[in-house]
DNA sequence: TGGGGACTTTGACGCGGATCAAACCGCAGC
DNA sequence: GCTGCGGTTTGATCCGCGTCAAAGTCCCCA
């Protein structure tokens, strides 16, 4: 493995607390394999036998019904992991994995994983922490479809875009609009009309360019559901 | 302790598959206490120093915002564990808890939780089995609310009240249906007359008992969106 | 350079669930 | 009994978002 991409295992909360021969050995002999836009990773009911790092690229976690609706439950990039509390599901992986964008994966069996928590405590730890924020970001997931408006959850979307708080900012969306649409539980069109609905709050979109004029109005803009849009 | 108490504890999944004294050792020389209907067990944001046992009555968490908005996340009873997952988030519980119910409950506390770790791996293997099926249903609750109609949930929700997949059932609504809408992301007003639309799928409704001529019927609603209500 | 396909935007329209308001019901207290 | 109160139901209305359809726009590739 070259030595970037040991750096970026190592930077992940999962890889980088836990003892680095133990990394190496979850890791294994087998390198990271690259994938093409549109590629399945694994589908709701496969046998959950391994977990991921995505060294480049974008990955997206979704149910899908037997009528074709699709729920994005979560979508990570470059430095995170995923798939790894499916380790402990009893088997079987509970969601959709697809490759959104020309993506370089690092995958990690689950059978190693079992036994090496067994003998490094430690990395049960970690895991519990990574578990932890997983189900945080899910609550939060919930409270944002459950109480926010079209056009605040894309404003919220925004804000975790740009790292400050206040104050002007660029952000380049990291994928396809439809695809933002799909995360925050929306239609294309819909998106395209919220975030043009953003315009009077100094919200400004150049194809993939998003320019805020001052994000404490979006943050102000997502608290109160009595701003004017 | 009580004998009752102490078994209702061992069949947790959290205590079940480890020595009795590590199962001793967390709960503790503090007894269990009792909860008016109301009381408020913990705040977002207040320090997260212990997780509950339910022994007896229902819990609720939720997240709140600034505008009076109530997001509910989870709703708890008899025999389960909450809160577990936020001893590893560092210091701070990311949702309320309120007692719905009259209650009895145990306080575990979270620094021996960690320390018990360590020494006891399987309990790790535990908790990560725990975390990850609260992930998958959480999982599944964005899945309900993202596409399925109010009708839908609601059918999803008796399903899951009774035992059995088919055939006729009466199901005992657990506790207000105020508090049943909330959970499924709905106001009590279209909670009512949703559960009216499915009574020609055979919902019949009398104060807290809700008949159920066949609950295969209420499946395919569930599952296909193009059945008519 | 021009054509085709994927993605995005815009428009017209309908429906589901929220909102506001009032009536209704079961129940505890006087 | 009446009264008051929390919870539920019903009614009228409104608005956001989904849906269907068409027009734009960008970009890849022949």
């Amino acid at each position: 493995m070259e030595p970037e991409d040991w750096h970026l295992v190592r930077s992940t909360p999962l890889f980088g607390r836990i003892p680095k021969d133990v990394t190496a050995r979850l890791v294994g002999s087998s390198g990271p394999r690259c994938y093409e836009k549109g590629a399945l990773l694994f589908q709701q009911g496969d046998p959950a036998d391994a977990f991921y790092v995505i060294l480049e690229g974008w990955v997206k976690i979704a149910r899908l019904t037997s009528e074709g609706g699709e729920a994005v439950v979560g979508m990570f990039r470059r430095g995170e992991t995923f798939a790894e509390a499916a380790m402990f599901l009893g088997g079987r992986y509970p969601a959709n994995a697809e490759v959104v964008a020309p993506s370089r994966l690092l995958k990690i069996d689950g059978e190693n994983l079992r036994k090496s928590i067994r003998e490094n405590p430690d990395l049960a730890l970690c895991m519990l922490a990574s578990a932890s924020h997983h189900l945080k970001f899910l609550v939060e997931q919930i409270e944002q479809i459950k109480l926010l408006s079209a056009p605040q959850r894309i404003a919220d979307f925004l804000i975790q875009q740009c790292r400050t708080r206040r104050g002007s900012c660029v952000v380049v969306l990291p994928y396809e609009k439809a695809l933002i649409a799909n995360r925050l539980g929306m239609k294309p069109e819909s998106f395209s009309r919220a975030i043009g609905r953003l315009r009077n709050l100094g919200v400004s979109v150049d194809h993939e360019y998003v320019s805020i004029a001052d994000v404490a109005t979006l943050v102000a803009f997502v608290e109160k559901s009595s701003v004017e849009s």
